[in-house]
DNA sequence: TATTGTTATACTCTATAACTATA
DNA sequence: TATAGTTATAGAGTATAACAATA
């Protein structure tokens, strides 16, 4: 494992967690979706991976609190971009899944957010996007539960 | 240039965002000084970068409007973490800069995160964080203004 | 008694619109 | 007339606390 405290790799820390941020707020302004949240969009994203989940799952994939995401979902349903079933097993939990609506919509959004990527893109290289590609899935382990 | 409409750039492209702005949620919840927005960490992170600059310049910077930085500036200024002075050369303008205080909170923040940070990299090895501190100067790049 | 999800409420952060001062 | 910054106000998104239903 790295060593953090000094050199390189507190330097590149630090950047990152910047440039994390600092990128973050820049693609909240550019929404494929002007209705839907960064979260909620986010939501779908992740009922698109896994399929299905219950709320308490959702919540702690997204990093919010359970009151948050029972806010979120209900307002995905009331859009009719995700189902809501009683759980089979437990009948507190509910099962939550993604429409075919939210599939179509997902479908769009990628094409619209493409636009945009593909102006950020201008003053990079070939190299700098195989950094980024090779570093997605590192991202996305940070970013897990 | 690559294509981003089809492939694996597109795959890369919308994994990279959703992992920004999942792993941006779960920074904001690793706050090392509770007292301070995200933002507010980020703008003291600019002014160190960059030594000194306007609102106006900072607004652009940090992707928020020029009202939402009179406030973040303001609520700096009162816990003694920057200065406020005349510009030299146009009396609308005013000039930023840290002060010794927030230097010193940078230097302690830095530490706290590593804590964090660490955490985080059980799991991940080495191959993974060189993918990492590759991709973060283009993150950065990503940031940008 | 612990856990899942909900309701009610309040807070944090940011934006928009209107204003002041200077260029 | 245009620009930098501010003030006042409103809105989006999330959290905490208290509650209901089920395990």
């Amino acid at each position: 494992m790295p060593d953090f405290s000094q050199g390189d790799d507190a330097v590149a820390v630090n950047a990152l967690r910047s440039a994390v941020m600092r990128l973050s707020r820049r693609l909240k302004h550019q929404r494929v979706d002007e209705s839907l949240s960064p979260t909620e969009m986010s939501v779908l994203g992740t009922l698109a991976r896994c399929g299905r989940a219950t709320p308490g799952e959702l919540a702690r994939k997204e990093h919010v609190q359970p009151p948050s995401m029972t806010r979120i979902v209900a307002l995905l349903e009331s859009k009719g971009l995700v189902r809501l079933e009683p759980h089979p097993d437990d009948r507190r939990q509910k099962v939550v899944t993604q429409t075919e609506q939210a599939e179509a919509m997902l479908e769009e959004s990628r094409r619209k957010r493409n636009v945009f990527l593909a102006s950020l893109a201008e003053g990079l290289d070939e190299d700098e996007w195989a950094k980024l590609r090779a570093a997605a899935p590192v991202l996305e382990k940070l970013a897990h539960v």
